[in-house]
DNA sequence: TAACTGATGAGT
DNA sequence: CTCATCAGTTAA
């Protein structure tokens, strides 16, 4: 893969991550849940969403960046999320990992998993997914296209469009509508989704 | 359904 | 400095 195909717009970016394996070390993750994430109202895919949506901060600087970089960010105080930047450098933009299938390293997944019931839940969900990786705060920055990075990303192709569905985004309170999220139907490692209880709702009713 | 946790950024 | 917020997970 290269970093001219993850600088497009976070969604055709998102949609060319899907199937593709992220490693770290000795743990590979096939990706099979992905959410697109815009940029600051100047650009040209404004977000309100996004961590960049109002601007530039020491925290998403990395999105502001070249495409095909690590950007991680402490979730409720516990969950590293893991994102790869996307859209051309100078335009912030990225697509944050949610879920995906541990395709190599299943002992050591399993050892930073304790609590996963299943090798299916490994990586499933996007805290679960950093956990099983053991990708910290530290790895912010990282190249992932570069193969010499401990971790870094194996591409085999964008699956088919009929391969791929989507649909809003899971946690999200603004821009709801936007059909930003793309995962594999095919897999069971793809979250469950639960709209955010600060969404607007859909329709009246218990 | 809610307890939990801590970095972040906006407001004081 | 404080304070609300957050692209969640888990046990109940």
């Amino acid at each position: 893969m290269r970093a001219d195909e993850l600088a497009v717009e976070p969604p055709a970016a998102a949609r060319r991550l899907l199937g593709a394996t992220l490693w770290s070390g000795e743990v590979g993750v096939r990706i099979v849940e992905v959410e697109a994430y815009g940029g600051d109202p100047t650009g040209p895919w404004p977000d309100p969403a996004s961590h960049s949506g109002r601007g530039r901060t020491k925290r998403n600087a990395v999105m502001f960046g070249p495409a095909g970089v690590l950007y991680v960010y402490l979730s409720y105080g516990m969950h590293t999320c893991v994102n790869v930047t996307s859209g051309p450098d100078g335009t912030a933009g990225a697509v944050l990992i949610r879920s995906g299938e541990v395709v190599a390293g299943l002992e050591k997944a399993r050892v930073r998993r304790v609590t996963a019931r299943t090798d299916t839940d490994l990586a499933k969900g996007p805290g679960n997914l950093g956990s099983a990786l053991g990708i910290t705060l530290g790895d912010y920055g990282t190249a992932l296209l570069d193969p010499a990075s401990p971790i870094r990303l194996e591409w085999h192709g964008a699956p088919s469009t009929a391969e791929i569905a989507s649909g809003p985004r899971v946690g999200v309170s603004v821009a709801a509508e936007q059909p930003w999220r793309f995962w594999l139907p095919s897999s069971a490692a793809v979250s469950v989704y639960r709209r955010s209880p600060r969404a607007p709702r859909i329709a009246a009713g218990s």
